[in-house]
DNA sequence: AAAATGCTTTACGTTAACGTAAACGTAATC
DNA sequence: GATTACGTTTACGTTAACGTAAAGCATTTT
């Protein structure tokens, strides 16, 4: 059977991935064990999107500012949200904005660590 | 017993670090337990100088930019090296190194998070 | 067909950073 | 002298973020 597909949709596998990032196969199954991500299956095996990757890509950038997975994906999440009423998009700009504020002291820390280490 | 004593050397109680950086007290001796800080001792009471509070707040600076606590420990034993010899010199200035390399891509990571934010 | 390769699930183990409770000591206050 | 406030030690419990086998499919290579 042949699929007609644009080549924008791209595939990988867990290796590939793996090799990319630089992390355990173990650690990509174990955001799929949280729902981090939801890669579709070809028989048993697991295929990735380029939205998984770039999920994957964030939840890394989180890691490396001292997130936790938990609250990458949550921001992660506020980028994506498509659909929602006025109360949620109230809550959800406060909630960024919250985030903001902590991302802006951690910035601040950070300043004052690199300009110490002089 | 009257003790005469310069006010540079300030004294403080656990619960009063405890309310000041807003930690437990079980936190405070949980950084003692691993060796973090060095309180001394008035019979059985802790008390804490002005060093140890100073320890205490560069350790939670650390923590809130994602460093582990061993990790925070380190550099702020880079800022309080005192006497050390040449090779140990060269191998603290190439750990410092490291740490700043590390910390600008964490400035980075962070100045992305932050504008894609808006 | 045997072996190697790459993937799968299941499940127990590990480390960091405390939380939480028990049980007790000492000093000030009612 | 009993209660309250503040401190102490000892020790078991908890959560996050994986590591590390173990044991088994499925396909490709020898």
């Amino acid at each position: 059977m042949l699929h007609i597909m644009g080549n924008t949709d791209q595939q990988f596998t867990i290796s590939e991935l793996s090799r990319e990032f630089d992390i355990s196969t173990r650690t990509i199954r174990f955001y799929e064990e949280k729902g981090f991500i939801k890669p579709q299956r070809d028989g048993q095996r697991r295929i990735y999107s380029a939205a998984d990757r770039t999920r994957i890509r964030l939840i890394l950038r989180g890691k490396r500012i001292g997130l936790t997975l938990a609250e990458s994906v949550d921001i992660i999440d506020m980028y994506d949200h498509h659909g929602s009423d006025a109360a949620q998009l109230q809550s959800l700009l406060s909630r960024v904005q919250e985030r903001r504020t902590a991302l802006e002291q951690q910035r601040r820390d950070l300043d004052e660590m690199l300009s110490a280490l002089d």
